[in-house]
RNA sequence: GCGAGAGUGGCGGAACGGUAGACGCAGUCGACUCAAAAUCGACCGACGCAAGUCAUGGGGGUUCGAAUCCCCCCUCUCGCACCA
């Protein structure tokens, strides 16, 4: 799913040789990856490590490894080597201890970029997309991910989107989708319909005209009927984050408030009333103004007979229809000059705004203006000078005197100037008397309001999957006929014209009306590209059943087990795909409600940026890097300035390569990297001197390997003590290791397996004739290469070969370690003594020591002895293993 | 603007409320080498001769004890419905 790239450029190995060739030359044996990497791909692809069936009957408890799919950009990026290598962690894990794993790749094959490829090169979008389907596939191969490519597809081919065609249908034969009119940035100039990102700065991007909001007939997906399932199943998502949960809880804005009518002191083109949705009816009294959104019919209305209300209406069309625009945006308003009626307040009547920041899209597209409790209709009121009267006072506040500022208050208060609500608590108390008053006057009632919106998905686009419904002048919408499917994009299309592709396609849209015969038209839009990956993770359980699913396959494998994806489609992907699941579940497809048992997000990958002095950004290979921080340019010597350390992108040019990577380094250095740098789920930065280092490590694991003892026949005589303690380390880190594996702590994980290889080098260093301590370092060896198997699986292979000359498998295969807890022991473990908190000592005691005989160990400590002397302790705190603290008096 | 996160040495980070800085990168010194690379060893938060003091974005609080829990603030990042 993540954006971004363009096709492969040519590969450059000088970095790799200029680091290398010394190497090879002065230091004999050395890990060879370019050789290793691609033979134990063979290996694993021979022995169909990673296949499995539909429907299995091996008996083995099952396990759905899936990475959000790429989009096919061309070329892989940093984002995806962190994406899938996190995954394949979890897959080749979860396969050692003895599941049968699903893990399976495709390719979110539709969307924009194609279009725009067509439209600035001329090169038609399948073949654009397959060739860079083509072209990620060898890159991402190259990683040595355990993949079911048996599996693959991509979301552009017939195959995939004839069975979306049906869904869609199944979907229409429920009532799940249906058509209304809706907003949308329109270009006038090149005749289409804008993406948010298109719009930049309110202009068109190509065209640089003002953008303006039109209004056009779009096929929704009934999202909203799922609203209350999919707010309260989050609480069943224990392995989601939290923070994702909130944003989806967020996202679906369960609110409780009213509905209530305001009348008109005079009709308006027959509009008598405007009907107002808020969550504060406690605060009715500190009412202001009135406010319409600029799409609401009374404003069209205004519009129609006021010039100076159709030109405000008018400009605010010309700020596109993105949230984040509308309300960023300075508040503006237009005074219609029609007056509203209080419910309570008899007499008492209120102006009627146009305003720029109400939104039509939620509640009723109208709000009373309360500006001492809310913000944004505070800064309305204080721009115009509409009066702020204050009706919630704060805690501890006098009535007589307080006044509202620059802020409004919102927190909860007493109610006063407001006749029967005054003296109750604000807002639970007063709200529900409110409801009960405008109920029992008749204007309005209670209300549970959600800020979800059902999901709009036509595109007017053709790199999509068409819409299978026909236009009939008498039948109306028809569904296309089960047989005629799939609806097929026509190939020989024309990117030259502006508006829709498929609108100008000379035979395409016109066919014969299923029911009646009569000329009619295909729908020409297609379906939002968020469609396809709705339920892309249920088509990959059988991808080549000739139905939509194969029931057996989806009830084996659903739900994902661990899903993985970027932080960006913590909202709308996934709330997209738990609907689609409930959807196909009432259409019989599925069983299940929720599609991902398990969420991982993973942060962004980073790197420096840099900029010369004339302002152009260079690559980070023109640059070179000092080692106080400073850079120059390679070409000329020119100082560089070193710019923020920021998301990759083309613009800023400092991406990096993966395939250059591998090429340098080999896949499982770029692995052991990104997997080594921080936490998975924040962002890591990119560094040469970092995948070096991991470069160097993957050399440092194969010579230990190298100068290993024989595999020993037997247990030793006798156990020294450098044999106990290197048994220790080992079984001390396949615990650690497996801890960390298992909460994703993978830069743990890596820290781990750091200090166990120093382990391993120092007792190779004290290994003089040993027999107990060479039989360690066989053990220690051969559970290092098995340790570091679901990380740097090449290496493992080539490592764990080596150290059992005639074994025919392979690591993929082997079960996970198991540690001994007996061997992992501590002899003795470290007791620090505090006084008042602050550390004083540390005393060795044997694990099993008693409390009495720890604290007496504590206060003999010499340096604890000195600072107690004299004092009184009045409290002792001893926790297990882990500290003494003397609380003294005075 | 609204919603959600993050902030610990030069850098990435570790740390069931219990010895802050594990491990890695960079750096310094040494060994090996004609030399360099690679490798191996030692050192490596700040101040201080030392005892010690100060240190987890800033300011308060809870606790015997706070990076960790609570409140306020600052900075950065993500999402905001037609990018994927």
């Amino acid at each position: 799913m993540p954006a971004g790239g363009q096709l492969r450029a040519d590969q450059d190995d000088g970095a790799y040789r200029r680091m290398s060739d010394a190497t090879v030359a002065a230091e004999g044996p050395r890990y060879d990856y370019r050789a290793a990497e691609p033979k134990w791909q063979a290996a694993w692809d021979a022995r169909g490590c990673f296949r499995v069936a539909d429907v299995p009957t091996d008996g083995k408890p099952k396990y759905y490894v899936l990475e959000m799919f790429p989009y096919p950009s061309g070329k892989i990026h940093m984002g995806h080597v962190r994406n899938y290598t996190l995954g394949d962690v979890v897959a080749r894990y979860k396969r050692a201890r003895g599941f049968a794993v699903l893990h399976p790749m495709g390719w979110d094959a539709f969307g924009l970029p194609a279009e725009n490829a067509a439209i600035e090169r001329g090169v038609h979008p399948g073949k654009w997309t397959w060739e860079n389907i083509a072209a990620m596939r060898a890159e991402l191969q190259r990683m040595g991910l355990s993949l079911d490519w048996s599996r693959e597809f991509a979301t552009c081919d017939p195959s995939y989107y004839v069975h979306q065609q049906r869904l869609f249908l199944d979907f229409l034969k429920q009532e799940l989708v249906y058509r209304r009119e809706s907003w949308v940035n329109w270009d006038p100039v090149d005749g289409t319909v804008l993406a948010n990102e298109q719009v930049i700065d309110g202009r068109g991007w190509r065209s640089g005209a003002p953008v303006e909001k039109k209004q056009l007939a779009q096929w929704f997906f009934r999202i909203t009927a799922d609203a209350p399932e999919l707010l309260a199943a989050l609480d069943g998502l224990e392995n989601w984050p939290e923070r994702v949960r909130v944003m989806q809880a967020n996202w679906i804005g369960r609110s409780e408030g009213a509905r209530l009518r305001f009348a008109l002191a005079a009709p308006e083109a027959g509009i008598t009333e405007v009907e107002v949705y808020t969550t504060r009816p406690d605060t009715l009294f500190g009412m202001s103004f009135l406010a319409i959104a600029p799409e609401h019919p009374l404003a069209a209305a205004m519009a129609a007979r006021d010039p100076a209300a159709a030109a405000f209406v008018a400009e605010c069309r010309r700020m596109g229809t993105s949230e984040a625009v509308i309300e960023a945006a300075e508040k503006r308003g237009h005074d219609t000059g029609l007056r509203v009626a209080h419910p309570f307040i008899a007499g008492a009547s209120y102006p009627v705004w146009i305003a720029n920041f109400v939104l039509m899209e939620y509640g009723t597209g109208a709000i009373f203006g309360c500006p001492a409790h809310d913000q944004r209709d505070l800064e309305f009121a204080r721009k115009y000078g509409l009066a702020v009267p204050p009706v919630v006072l704060p805690p501890g506040e006098d009535a007589a005197r307080f006044q509202v500022g620059a802020k409004a208050f919102v927190d909860d208060g007493t109610i006063i100037n407001s006749g029967f609500l005054d003296g109750l608590a604000a807002p639970a108390e007063a709200k529900r008397v409110a409801i009960a008053e405008l109920e029992r006057r008749g204007v309005g009632q209670g209300v549970v309001n959600w800020r979800l919106r059902d999901w709009g998905f036509s595109r007017q686009r053709y790199w999509g999957c068409p819409i299978p419904v026909i236009h009939c002048r008498s039948c109306g919408v028809v569904p296309v006929p089960a047989e005629q499917l799939p609806v097929v994009l026509p190939d020989d299309v024309d990117f030259s014209r502006p508006g829709k592709v498929l609108d100008h396609h000379p035979t395409w849209k016109h066919v014969a009306c299923p029911t009646c015969g009569a000329a009619a038209e295909r729908e020409t839009d297609t379906l939002d590209t968020f469609v396809d990956s709705s339920w892309y993770f249920a088509r990959f359980c059988s991808p080549h059943a000739a139905e939509v699913v194969d029931r057996a396959a989806v009830d084996h494998w659903l739900p994902v087990d661990q899903y993985i994806g970027g932080i960006e489609h913590a909202i709308l992907h996934l709330l997209y795909a738990r609907s689609f699941t409930r959807a196909m579940h009432k259409t019989g497809h599925l069983s299940i409600d929720e599609p991902f048992a398990a969420l991982f997000t993973q942060g962004m990958v980073t790197h420096a940026s840099f900029r010369a002095a004339d302002g152009r950004w260079l690559s980070p290979d023109e640059v070179e890097m000092h080692g106080d921080g400073s850079a120059v340019e390679k070409a000329g010597g020119a100082a560089v300035q070193v710019g923020r350390i920021e998301k990759m992108s083309k613009s800023k040019r400092n991406t990096i390569d993966p395939g250059e990577i591998i090429d340098r380094y080999g896949a499982d250095t770029a692995r052991w990297f990104i997997l080594s740098d921080n936490p998975p789920d924040r962002d890591m930065e990119w560094t040469e001197a970092g995948a070096v280092g991991a470069f160097r490590f993957t050399q440092r694991l194969f010579r230990l390997v190298e100068s290993a003892p024989a595999a020993p026949s037997g247990l030793p005589a006798a156990w020294s003590v450098a044999a106990r303690g290197l048994r220790r380390a080992t079984h001390r880190a396949i615990g650690a290791v497996t801890e960390a594996l298992e909460s994703f702590s993978y830069n743990v994980a890596v820290a781990r397996i750091y200090e166990f290889s120093n382990a391993i080098a120092e007792a190779e260093r004290g290994d003089g004739g040993d027999a107990g301590l060479a039989w360690a370092r066989f053990e220690a060896l051969e559970a290092v290469a098995r340790l570091v198997a679901p990380m740097m699986p090449h290496l493992a292979e080539e490592m764990y070969s080596r150290l059992h000359p005639g074994f025919e498998g392979v690591v993929a295969d082997l079960p996970w370690l198991e540690a001994d807890q007996s061997l992992a022991a501590a002899e003795m473990v470290t007791i620090a003594v505090q006084i008042l908190g602050k550390l004083r000592g540390t005393v060795e005691v044997s694990p099993g020591a008693d409390e009495t005989s720890v604290l007496a160990a504590a206060a003999a400590e010499p340096h604890v002895e000195r600072l107690l002397e004299g004092k009184r302790v009045i409290k002792r705190i001893y926790v297990p293993g882990r500290i003494v603290n003397f609380v003294i008096a005075g």
